[in-house]
DNA sequence: ACGCCCTCCTGTTGGC
DNA sequence: TGCCAACAGGAGGGCG
């Protein structure tokens, strides 16, 4: 499940090989994406220079020399990895960005959750970016911003800090993790939070997120780097997916229920 | 503005 | 052993 650090993971296994190369060609495959590939994408990026490879929030986008930039999200399962050229496809292999140096990007995305545009302009004012809350990571997210933003909110604090207009790259494994790092449980309502609460979540997001990224982030089922290896933040799970197994710190046997039509997971001892 | 629920999709899992 | 339903979830969109 990609979530910040996995993103984070792939940017960084991808642009070493992507920056400065030119753009030989867009192979599309599989149009039918989260939304459908605008089928003049793969001529309008051709003969461009990659001059960044960037991340926010979820997405990575790589800027193109032609003022444009090509704006990526791997979805649920999605992986992008650097492999020869002359490497063959295989199910689910949606496209390839062909470099000038043997080697390709290539999308693989069983669920077809995952989506590829071309932005004109500042991506910042793309619609899909606009609106997005400060980076987790970034000086901004801070215990002063998160209490201004959950004063009158009703909804539960796993939810809110899901929210990516709230602030972005928590999803629902992060999201557990990090409220039990602070050791506040998942269903309270926002608004409700002592100051003091709050400050640890961000304290939580901020060690949780950054702990993820060293390690490449976590695998589940699909989720490779760019290098083809998994993630291995999973073995430091304290929640997540351990539904009846002892709490990794007081043995309580970890809860489960459903919070938003996703999994959620908590330790009633540690957190309160 | 907010809160809630639906939708897209396929691989995996579990029950009968 | 095989079939089918349930489940997983990022996040936009629609509704009240």
């Amino acid at each position: 499940m990609p979530e910040l650090p996995e993103v984070e993971t792939t940017r960084r296994g991808v642009e070493p090989f992507a920056r400065g190369r030119l753009v030989r060609a867009l192979r599309l495959r599989e149009s039918r994406l989260r939304w459908p590939v605008d089928a003049t994408l793969p001529r309008r990026v051709s003969g461009a220079r990659i001059t960044a490879v960037e991340r926010r929030a979820k997405y990575l986008l790589f800027r193109l020399d032609t003022d444009t930039t090509l704006m990526l999200h791997l979805g649920m399962s999605g992986s992008l990895r650097v492999l020869p050229v002359d490497t063959p496809h295989r199910k689910h292999d949606h496209f390839d960005l062909e470099l000038d140096s043997e080697r390709i990007l290539r999308f693989n995305d069983p669920r077809r959750f995952g989506s590829l545009h071309l932005i004109e302009g500042d991506p910042a004012q793309h619609p899909l970016l606009s609106s997005l809350g400060p980076e987790p990571l970034a000086a901004s997210f801070d215990a002063d911003y998160l209490w201004q933003r959950t004063r009158k909110r009703r909804v539960a604090i796993k939810q809110f800090v899901m929210n990516a207009q709230v602030v972005v790259g928590v999803g629902n494994i992060y999201a557990s993790e990090a409220l039990f790092c602070a050791g506040v449980r998942p269903g309270r309502a926002a608004r409700l939070l002592k100051r003091g609460e709050v400050a640890a979540i961000v304290a939580a997001i901020k060690r949780v997120l950054a702990m993820a990224v060293e390690v490449g982030g976590t695998t589940l089922r699909d989720y490779v780097g760019a290098d083809g290896n998994p993630g291995y933040f999973r073995q430091k799970l304290f929640v997540y997916e351990r539904a009846g197994e002892p709490c990794r710190s007081c043995e309580t046997p970890i809860r489960q229920r459903v919070q938003g039509q996703r999994s959620t997971y908590w330790c009633p001892t540690c957190q309160r």
